[in-house]
Order: C-alpha cells, then structure tokens, then sequence
DNA sequence: TGACAAAACGGAGACTATCTCCTTAATCTC
DNA sequence: GAGATTAAGGAGATAGTCTCCGTTTTGTCA
C-alpha cells in the first residue's frame, strides 16, 4: 500500500498570469473596438508581447475572450435595468428602455450580434450564460407590459431578444444615418401594418 | 505613320469556357446549399475538377459566384412580384406576400443574409443590383399600402427589406421552431406595442 | 487538315489565420 | 537558494484565399 498522499495544498496563481490576462484583455478590447470581433487573435497575442499559446491557454475561444471581455460591461447592464425598474413606473416605456438599453449594449463592437445569436442556440458558448440571463430579464419587462395590457400578448422574450440582435446586425453595416436606426426601432415597436 | 490595325473580329467564346462555367455553377449551388454561403471556394473547384484559378477566373468573388447562382432564382422573384400584382387587389395583402417571397429567397443558401447586407452598403458587390431592384420593388408595394392607408407612412422599403435580411439571419442559426419565425414575423408586422 | 495565335486551364505557392505541442523560463513554496 | 510546478513562447501543422505563369486547349484561316 502507497502512503495516503498528504492533500497537496493549491498555490497560489502565478503573478505573470495574472498579468499576462490582464494584458490580454486591454489590447483585445482596443482591437476588437476598432476591427470589430472578427480582428486576428495571434495580432493580439503578438501586440500584447505574448505567444499565441498563451493567449489561448487563457482563453480557449474567440467567445471566451469575448465573453470576458464584455463581463464588465454586463455589470453595467444589469445596473441599467435596476434603475429602470426603479425609475420608471409605466411598463412599456420600462420595457423600451430595456430594449434600448440592450441595443447600446450588443454595439459595443462590430460583429458582436453573430455570436450572441449563436450563443443561444448553442448553449455551449460562454456567452451563453450571460444571453440567458439578458433574456430572462426581457421576459420580466415584457411579462409586466403584457400585464398592463401595454404589450402584444402573443410576443416572447425571446424573440424580442432576437430582435434587437437582428437590428443590431442590420446597423451593423448597412444603415448609414440614425434616421433609418430609429426607423428600425419603430418598426420593431409598432409594425409596418396599419389597421384596414 | 503606323498602319492602321485592322479591327480584330473577336473570338467566339470556347467551349470548354462555357462548360466549366456551366460545371462550376452546379457544384457550387450544392456546396452552398449543404454548408451555406462560406463553403470553401478551394473545394468547390476541386469537385469541380479544376484548379483554383479557372474558378477565380469565372468568378472573381464569392460574390460574384453567389450573384450567378441567384441570377435564376431572380427571376422566379421577379415572376412571382408579377403574379401578386396581377392577382392580388388587396395592397397590404400584396406587400405581406411579397415580403414572404422576399424571405422565401433569402432563404436560398445558409448565411445569405450577410453578403445582402454587405452589397446594399458597399454597391460594389456583383449582389448590390440584384438588391436594389428589390428595393425599389419593396417600394412600389410600399407606397401602394401607403396610399390606401394601410402602411405606416414613416416607414421606406429600404429598412422593410433590411427588416426582412434581418428575420431571415435571426432564423439561421436561432430559431429552432416554426413558431417563432411566425412571431418575429408578426413583430415586424404589428410590432410589440399595443397603444396604451 | 495543319499551323498559328489567342484564350483558358492547372496547380504550385505566397499569404493569412487558427490552434497545438513541447521545450524553456518564470514563479511559488519551504 | 533548491526543487517542484505552473505558465510562457513560438515553431509548425492545418486550412482557406487568391495569384502568377508555364502549359494545354481551342478557334481561325490558309
């Protein structure tokens, strides 16, 4: 019989680790700001002085490099949507802000409704978790709005979620002026079809 | 003084010209429909039994590649935009049907969205015609629902078009059901907003 | 039909991006 | 500091795009 081995206390992580993640995540955010999500990762790894290995050894995917990278902002958002529901008292109008709120939110860098979209289906995806949650949140806003009678009964959140993907990605090239966004929006608020 | 060259009566195109061109569009419109728009350009040669370059020769883009494919499935469009003008009276009824027919052949190949959308920003693409001419026909109907007040007068067949790229990129990879493609279907028309 | 010129083909290979080992270096613990 | 361990680095395998240029095919006309 080997002698029971004594529980291997973990260290502590490395500094140059630490560091080194930090690093990654400044130069990524810049590039993928400027070239949109699609920008080389071994550019990066190259601008932040590092080897490609070790930029995937911290992030195995594009999308876990994304999904770190917009960790922070997710805090903003869900700080977006307390004051919302502190601050505003109608539902529908609680519900377009929302709206609004995640439309700045999947802007943040060019290309960033492609894996979002496929974050939700896959479910594999590390920004699956944080999609999830942003449409659950929409579920609430809408569910309160449908309550109210301010709101199509038959819609979901889900595909309110995806509709705001959807306009994100339409801006995403082909809308040059703000007057075509906001059109976008409004049709996404009251339709295109009057009453005959 | 030189003499003057006499006027070299063009060539009439080869053969083989013509039947690796006719070849390379069949593979293609298979690789396309099994893997979608970003299928390898290398591989569909291959299959096609010839080199990289004569491909690259035919067509200069994957563009201009997916432009040819498309080119016959416009005129079914093209048809069809004739038949619902001549058999429906009901203007709102004929925008619906033509949207429909709009997302029946954006849906031709997976990941089509995209480059439509690229081709109606950058008019350069071989897409962008195909494109606008849709556009404008998107405006006819339009305008005709307009008229008999049965479209939002705010709204311009540009972002209705977009609005249709854009369902038909939510369902690529994100709707699972028919259900849900009916409802964001329905969220384009009617919207998500009842009146308060 | 054969010879010439023009047109088109083929595929090697340059380039770029992703991602993986495996050797080497840095860091932590005692 | 010595030793154990964790992480870094970067060459290189793989895959896709696209180009160039020597070779082959085809059309034309005597």
């Amino acid at each position: 019989m080997t002698e029971p081995p004594a529980v291997a206390r973990p260290r502590r992580t490395r500094a140059d680790k630490q560091r080194n993640r930090a690093h990654i995540l400044e130069v990524a955010e810049q590039f993928f700001a400027e070239q949109g999500v699609s920008a080389s990762l071994d550019a990066i790894a190259k601008r932040a002085g590092i080897g490609p290995g070790t930029l995937y050894r911290h992030f195995p995917t594009r999308e876990a490099l994304l999904a770190a990278l917009l960790e922070a902002r997710d805090e903003e958002l869900v700080a977006r949507r307390d004051a919302i529901v502190r601050e505003e008292n109608d539902s529908a109008r609680a519900l377009e802000q929302w709206l609004e709120a995640l439309d700045i939110w999947v802007s943040a860098f060019d290309g960033l409704p492609d894996p979002l979209r496929d974050a939700l289906t896959e479910g594999t995806s590390p920004l699956a978790m944080t999609c999830q949650g942003f449409v659950t949140t929409t579920e609430q806003f809408l569910a309160a709005a449908q309550r109210d009678g301010r709101a199509q009964p038959w819609v979901r959140g889900r595909e309110l979620f995806l509709s705001v993907l959807a306009t994100a990605w339409v801006r995403g090239a082909a809308l040059a002026d703000e007057s075509s966004a906001r059109s976008m929006r409004a049709v996404l608020r009251s339709g295109w079809a009057l009453p005959g």
